[in-house]
DNA sequence: GTTAGCACTCACATGGTGAGAGTGCTAACC
DNA sequence: GGTTAGCACTCTCACCATGTGAGTGCTAAC
C-alpha cells in the first residue's frame, strides 16, 4: 500500500538515500529505533519531519527499514544494511595516526607468525568494538620443506614437519623396534630426499616407487612407516579449512545491547564455535580474493542470523592464504570496520610477502 | 539468635549433615531454593517438616545455607558447598562402562599430545555438564632436546626447538647475510652440541664461554645470534604458566539458569579469559600435586565469584606437569565432577608416563 | 526433642491506568 | 505535483494495586 509508485531498490533518489543513510548511521550509534523528528534535528535536510515520515514509509515498503511497533521509530533491516554497505556508506579510511600505530605494533611483536594472528585479531577488536578474527595462512596445497625425526623414547619418535610456507606440524610415530637417533637421522635424510618440495600426492607416488620387499632392510621399513605418518599429517592439514582461528574481543560483542538476553549471548558464542560454517565462509572469501560482508540472515545457520561478518583474505594467491575479519552485531559500524579489516589484511599481506619474497 | 547452642561447623550431628547434604543434592538438581516440605517428601528422614525447618534454621545460623527471602526455601552458601565437598559428599566413581569408553576414545585419537588435551577437555565437559579445561604439560624447567635451523628466505631462518618433554617451539630468526642451508646445518650442529639437555641458564653460561672476538668467523656470529634467539624462546616458555589452555563445553555453563542475565554470562566468559588468575591456580595445583576445589567467592577475582573450579594435576612431578579440570556454576555436581576430573587426570598421567617412560 | 497448626512475609502474576513517543493521515499550502 | 502543520491513533512502558501461593517462624501441646 505504498502511496507512491515503488522504486526499485537499485535507484533510490538522493533524498531517500540520504535518509536511509542517516537512519543507519543514527541507529548504529544509538541502538534504539530512529524517529523522524530525531532525524530532522540531527541531520540538516531542509524538510520537515512529516516529509521524512513519508520517505521512511516508502523505505519500509521497499523492505529496507522496519518498525518494531506502531509508535516506535525505524530500524534498518538486513537488506537496509546491505544497501548501505554497497551503495551508501561513505568512504572511510583509518586515520594515518592509527595506521602508524598499528604498523608499529606489528613491528614490535616477535617475528613468529602466531603472534601476528593474535595481534591482527586484537587490533581489529580494539579498532571496531567488535570481535576480531584471524586464521593462519594456510597453503592451498601443502608442500614439505623439511622433516626431522627426533627420538623421544625407545620405540617412539617425534616427526617434525616444516612446510614450505613456514607452518609446522608435529606427530608422534610408533616404531617397531628400539631405534636410536643415528638411525632416525638416516631415515629422515632419505625421507627428505623423497618428500622435499612435494605435495602429499607426489610423495605417495614416490613412496610406491620404492624398491619392494626384495630389499626390505630395517631402514626401508622405517622409511615406509614414517612416510605413511607424514602423509597422514599432510592430508589432515590439507583437509582442514580453518587450521587455527584466533578471536579476540568477544566480550565487546557480548556487551552490545542487542545481546541483553543470555540466550542471545549464547548464540553469538555458538556462532563463533560453528567452525564448519566459518570454514565455508573463509574458503569462499579466499576464493573470491577480496573483502566480503555477510549480514545477518544472509548467513544460513540460525545462530548467525543476528551477527554480521566482514572477512578479507590476505597472503599470496596460489601460495599461503589466510583470512582476517570481524564478527559483530548486524548493527555494526560497517564503514569503519570495512576500512579496518582492509587495512589489516593489507598489512598481513605485506608481512607474508616479506616472509616469502 | 539461634535457639540452640551453636555447634562448630566441623561437627555437625548426623541429622544436620544429612539435611545439608539433601539440600545441596536437591539444589544441584533443581536450581531452585529447597523447602522443608520437599525435603521430607524426597528424602525419608522420619521427622516432620517442622523439625527439618528447625535444623535448616540452625544450618543457616552456621552460614552453611541462606535464604533468598522470607518465604523462599534454602540455598547453599559457598561455605555450605565447601563443607559438602570436604565432609559430606558421597564417594562417587565413574561407572566402569564410561571409564572404558573414555579409555577407548583416548586410544582412538592420534598420538599427538594436542589431541589429548582437546579430548580431555571435551570428555570432562560431556561427563559433567560443565566446561572442561586442560592445559598442556609444561616442564618445570625447559630443557632442549634438539634444534633445527631451516632456511626460509635469504636472510631469514626458522628455528625449530624440540624440548625434552615433547613440546616444540618455533621462531623466526633474522640473519645478517644471505645464508644457505648448508651453513645453517653447521650452525645448528654447533648449537645442538651446546644446548642439548640444558636449561636456559646453562645455555647462557655455555654461550658466554665461547671464544671471543679473536675468532669471529661468520659461523660463530651466526651461532651467537641463534643462541640468543633460542634463549629468548626458552625464557618465554619458562615464564608462561599456562602455555595453552583448551576449554570445551562453555555453552553448557552459559545455559545454566543462574546465568540467565547476559551480564552473568559475560562474567563466566571473562572468568575463562582471566589467564593471570587461572595461571596462578594452575601453578598452585601443580605444586600441591593433588586435586583442588575452588568454590565461588574463594576465588579472588570478581568475575570468578559465581563459578567453581575443580583442577587436578597430571604428569610426572619434577618433569612435565599439566592440569585438567572443570569450570562451572557454584551449583555443580561436585561428587561426579571430582570423580571425573580425577579419572581423566589419572588417564593423562598414564599417557604421559607411557610417553616418557 | 518433636510436632501440628497458624499467622506472617514476600515474590510473583495479573490487570488497570496514565504518560509519552512516534506514527499515519488529512487537509491546506506552495 | 511535493511539502507541511496538525491531530487522532496506537503502542510501549512504568506504575500501582491486588490477590495468591509458597514457605517460613513461632507457639503450644505432645
Amino acid at each position: 500500500m505504498a502511496r507512491r509508485p515503488r522504486r526499485t531498490i537499485g535507484s533510490l533518489d538522493a533524498r531517500s538515500g540520504a535518509i536511509l543513510r542517516a537512519v543507519i548511521d543514527e541507529y548504529i550509534g544509538s541502538a534504539t529505533p530512529v524517529s523522524s523528528s530525531s532525524l530532522v534535528s540531527h541531520y540538516p535536510m531542509g524538510v520537515s519531519s512529516a516529509t521524512v515520515r513519508n520517505t521512511l514509509s516508502d523505505l519500509e515498503a521497499l523492505g529496507l527499514l522496519s518498525h518494531p511497533h506502531t509508535s516506535a521509530g525505524r530500524v534498518p533491516t538486513d537488506e537496509g544494511y546491505r544497501y548501505y554497505v554497497q551503495v551508501l556508506a561513505d568512504e572511510w579510511s583509518l586515520p594515518a595516526v592509527e595506521q602508524r600505530m598499528i604498523r608499529h605494533q606489528f613491528g614490535q611483536v616477535e617475528f613468529v607468525s602466531e603472534h601476528w594472528f593474535r595481534l591482527a585479531a586484537s587490533t581489529l577488536a580494539a579498532n571496531t568494538g567488535t570481535a576480531g578474527l584471524a586464521t593462519t595462512a594456510k597453503p592451498q596445497m601443502v608442500r614439505v620443506r623439511r622433516i626431522d625425526l627426533v627420538s623421544v623414547q625407545d620405540r617412539m619418535a617425534m616427526m617434525v614437519v616444516v612446510f614450505r610456507e613456514g607452518t609446522m606440524k608435529q606427530a608422534l610415530q610408533n616404531l617397531p623396534d628400539s631405534t636410536d637417533q643415528e638411525q632416525l637421522n638416516r631415515v629422515a635424510g632419505l625421507l627428505n630426499l623423497l618428500a622435499v618440495d612435494r605435495t602429499a600426492d607426489e610423495i605417495m607416488a614416490a613412496l610406491s616407487d620404492l624398491p619392494h620387499e626384495s630389499q626390505l632392510t630395517v631402514e626401508s621399513d622405517l622409511l615406509r612407516r614414517a612416510g605413511e605418518g607424514l602423509l597422514r599429517t599432510m592430508r589432515e592439514f590439507d583437509a582442514s579449512v580453518i587450521d587455527d582461528l584466533f578471536s579476540d574481543g568477544l566480550l565487546n560483542v557480548m556487551a552490545a545491547p542487542e545481546f541483553d538476553r543470555s540466550s542471545k549471548v549464547r548464540q553469538v558464542f555458538a556462532a563463533l564455535e560453528n567452525r564448519a560454517y566459518l570454514g565455508s565462509l573463509v574458503e569462499s572469501v579466499a576464493e573470491a580474493g577480496s573483502i566480503q560482508v555477510f549480514i545477518g540472515h544472509e548467513n544460513r545457520p540460525l545462530e548467525m542470523q543476528d551477527v554480521s561478518l566482514i572477512l578479507a583474505p590476505y597472503g599470496r594467491v596460489g601460495r599461503a592464504v589466510g583470512v582476517v575479519g570481524v564478527l559483530g552485531p548486524t548493527r555494526m559500524p560497517y564503514a569503519q570496520a570495512i576500512a579496518s579489516v582492509e587495512f589489516v589484511s593489507g598489512l598481513m599481506s605485506e608481512l607474508v610477502e616479506h616472509l616469502y619474497a
